[in-house]
DNA sequence: TGCAAGTAGATCGTGTGCGATTGATTGTGT
DNA sequence: ACACAATCAATCGCACACGATCTACTTGCA
């Protein structure tokens, strides 16, 4: 099936490392899309709400909210000014700091959690990934995350997560018996 | 640090799958976009041409492209005419069906290949994971990808992947001793 | 005190991403 | 031959996503 040209074997599309990434993310974010909907929410904005839920009586700067996202006020600011229109948050200057913005839960904001609250659950039936699976990708996701982030800051080639400690016991390598190579990773 | 309100472990950003999917596919295009600037490409026209190139001497209907890159006409039209535009493809009418339209390579989409052969090295570099770990959660993400299809498709809850053979050696169970739960995901 | 430097958000322009609609073309059944 | 369903791509409207620029405000320091 699919006789492909093999001269360039490191461009192949299902080789690539991102295309994965890349489909798996917009395949779940049109999983997401009909449970939201009930709440009127898009992704974003859910993920927005999640960020501000996680210190529900604390106002949060856009700053604040951008990094926890890792979103540029760019996207963030219509974000944040389409949650007000819904009625979820206020947004108003610090009176402390003029410069800075607070968005803040409004009533309707904290009752919503309550409406989303099966949404996770809804949409790991869907995705009917096996749970441990699922946390062993989610933390190798946010190790990548934290790698390309130094990387970014740095421009150096990144520290693998073999020599970055924290607490994990390093004894998982792999066993490295499923290397039924012929597979190579193109990014 | 970061006292949070457990009320709602299941809302928590930090044990989202999603968000975590969510930050590495950005973290990743980010770090794809400097790489890319040489060839003044942005990462979906990349993963267009990818897909081209598949094929380099059969003209793709921009439905066949679409299906192989999980994209609507919506997004993929605009992203042709500017590859259109930049001289690397070209877009016509198929003669024998009237509706469709083929994307033929052109001599300089063709010849970028080269100059883009060394973009998945360098993106490697950057993203310093071990490259075994990345072959496994490429083929992870795959498996999810087309399991979403399917829950979407038919709207059931999806299939998990221990059932659905495919030629790979279902030995590799995981070893599953990695298990230091307290751990749980919400999709 | 005064003003350069820095910071926080907003805004703008470009480019996706996608559901819904439209318009042209082809296939089908009678 | 002809109505009619199906198909394919384009288009539109809305919502991200992000780099770059702008503006208001604050801080630091002479």
């Amino acid at each position: 099936m699919l006789a492909v040209s093999t001269r360039y074997p490191q461009l192949e599309l299902d080789q690539q490392f991102c295309f994965a990434l890349y489909a798996a993310c917009h395949a779940v974010t049109r999983v997401y899309r009909p449970l939201l909907a009930d709440a009127d929410l898009t992704y974003p904005q859910y993920l927005t709400l999640l960020a501000l839920w996680e210190q529900p009586a604390r106002p949060s700067t856009v700053g604040a909210i951008g990094q926890r996202l890792r979103m540029e006020t760019g996207t963030l600011t219509p974000i944040l000014k389409r949650l007000e229109l819904a009625g979820y948050i206020s947004r108003d200057r610090d009176p402390a700091d003029e410069r800075r913005v607070l968005a803040t839960l409004t009533a309707a904001g904290l009752a919503l959690r309550d409406r989303v609250a099966s949404v996770p659950e809804q949409l790991a039936a869907c995705v009917g990934l096996d749970a441990a699976v699922a946390v062993r990708i989610r933390d190798e996701l946010n190790d990548l995350v934290l790698a390309l982030e130094r990387s970014e800051a740095t421009g150096s080639p990144a520290p693998t997560r073999e020599d970055q400690t924290s607490e994990e016991q390093t004894s998982e390598d792999q066993t490295s018996a499923d290397q039924t190579s012929e597979e190579r990773t193109s990014a």
